[in-house]
DNA sequence: CTGAAAGCGCTAACAG
DNA sequence: CTGTTAGCGCTTTCAG
């Protein structure tokens, strides 16, 4: 492996000193015309490599951001993560990627390892509670600004997220509406932001149509997104509900085949409803109504938010809501086609 | 933002060379024990953090691997990315991901990209042909490792790869043991390595069933993957197929619902099969026969091959390749549930 | 086992 | 518009 072609060979071999070759590189306009030909031409020749290493030891900028997500094979965040990389692609930065497995020691060491790596910028979803203070300490004191997504809000970092209170609280309205009295939630857990807020939302809105907010039909099980033995403590439940809201489409789709199998008919006796819009949905009989709302869309906004505060670090921090839809479909009962109107409804921000 | 500590502050502090630090630091043996502990807890103390890139810059190791995928929102893609995330994170290498969009220009300057950020290891997704000499004449003269999954066979890298001509040859042989003398197979291109070497193992299977293999049942269709609009030209054929083999399950799922909706009895009139293993060929009814593999598995092959190869430049370039099964669901008439018993079978490698 | 010294390749003052 | 100089923080000989 022969050394690397440096700038100090192309200014040899231009006659210039290796400032001037950096200039022109670098595309600073005080630099003549010929000149920066000359460079450029010779750089291409000699095939010179820029290193980013060095540059980045000088100037501590590394045009890298960091990007923290659970699981990237969950189709939410495969698609925000695409958006993000889209964005910074754009941008010119690097996308460093670790998962964290919703294990809270991993994502302390991710946190870690991409305040070690000197990201520009970091982004990162889902992050528990405990991390908050590591997050802060680590990363504000070095002004590395930080987007957070679907956690509850932090001070010191930006937040984005969609309104999963509010989403739920209309979810659970077109329930009632659809004439439902004895609704049932079921979880993964309550502990996430997300689901808490979720439930939060089902409750709240129960509570003001006076429907006494039973926690009993309130069933959380950390599998039900992966394996449908949950169902069987639905029909343990009395009086067997009208409906279930289920806060996860995942956990939707692995439960209405049960549930028909059962007997149990779907709208006609049971009304159910999802969140998260998995493309599923259409699939199944019936389609299900859920809670639709674009990950792309969540991942882009995170993108040009922590891009925003990279370049002006003064800018306020806040919280970020990206608008959502009810998507009502058969197994809610009535079938109400309506435009994705605010799908691309950003409070705040207008990021064309 | 105050200064970083250096090596050279705990150096100062400790009474000792910033070598010995360096040396404490990186876990040299030739070090005295009580050295090394004072060293450590004097660089805790002062709130040390290692600077990769003045590593880099000496060393011209990274410890960062690029990965460029299509589309990190397709699941198959997802999950193969989380398998590499998974292993390379234990090994202690960073993720930077770069997406290609199917677009030659953006492979090639995702190439580039990778090339100048100087990644100690590359793993591409689906290469266009075009690449091929990209990839060999920037990575290899280089000695930088390349893994290429789901690509055709390209020298100087490791290539891998289910094999998805036999899996199609199987699922042809499938359909006919089942009946079916007329069968369409649909696919979005036949430019892609995956999905011509899908249409070879087609072709073939009917051929040494001495069925003539007629084009015309071939139907190439870019968005079928996107818009179920390419259906009605199979009702075009003449005569109406009794099968149809779908290079991917996206396209079969798209396909079913509006089969159905024209009067189509599948399995009964028409026996359907996909590619894949998508999660929604269990939730539609009827349930998709498909080819299944592990896109998780696929991904993590590649990351040891890859680390392997890092470890040792002079490992033979080979092509591995990853098993799959043939999945029986309703769809294709003859439900026979069979053990994933090639799921760990991978050829020449037992990365256990 | 430890230290001194040199340099990886680039950029940012500061002069001219 | 261009050159000189001095590092960024780490690793690596080579000596001791």
């Amino acid at each position: 492996m022969t050394r690397q072609v440096t700038i100090y060979d192309i200014a040899e071999a231009t006659d210039v000193s290796a400032s001037t070759v950096s200039r022109a590189l670098r595309k600073e306009p005080t630099i003549a015309r010929e000149t920066r030909r000359r460079i450029l031409a010779k750089a291409e020749e000699l095939g010179y490599r820029f290193n980013p290493f060095a540059s980045s030891l000088r100037t501590s900028r590394t045009q890298n951001i960091g990007v923290i997500v659970p699981k990237v094979d969950n189709p939410y965040v495969a698609s925000a993560v695409a958006g993000i990389e889209k964005v910074m692609s754009g941008a010119g930065y690097n996308l460093f990627l670790q998962q964290s497995l919703g294990c809270e020691h991993k994502e302390k060491s991710a946190i870690d390892n991409m305040y070690r790596a000197r990201v520009d910028g970091l982004i990162v979803f889902g992050l528990q509670n405990s991390s908050d203070e590591n997050i802060g300490r680590i990363f504000s004191r070095k002004q590395t600004p930080v987007v957070v997504v679907d956690s509850v809000a932090h001070a010191h970092v930006q937040n984005i997220s969609i309104d999963h209170y509010k989403a739920a609280y209309e979810m659970t309205s077109h329930l009632y509406q659809a004439g439902c009295r004895c609704i049932a939630f079921v979880t993964p857990n309550i502990s996430q932001p997300i689901f808490s807020d979720r439930l939060r939302g089902f409750n709240d809105s129960l509570g003001d149509k006076c429907l006494p907010a039973n926690q009993k039909f309130v069933v959380v099980n950390e599998k039900c997104e992966t394996n449908a033995d949950f169902v069987k403590s639905i029909f343990d439940l009395d009086p067997f509900p009208d409906a279930i809201f289920f806060a996860s489409d995942t956990a939707a789709l692995l439960a209405i085949p049960v549930l028909k199998s059962k007997g149990v008919k779907i709208p006609e006796a049971m009304r159910v409803a999802g969140f998260g819009n998995d493309s599923g949905g259409i699939i199944i009989e019936p389609q299900l109504t859920t809670i639709g709302f674009s990950p792309l869309e969540i991942g882009q906004s995170a993108a040009t938010t922590l891009l925003r505060t990279i370049d002006n670090p003064q800018l306020q921090f806040s919280k970020q809501l990206v608008g959502h839809e009810l998507i009502v479909r058969q197994s809610s009962g009535c079938f109400k086609p309506k435009a994705f109107q605010d799908r691309l409804n950003i409070k705040q921000f207008s990021n064309a």
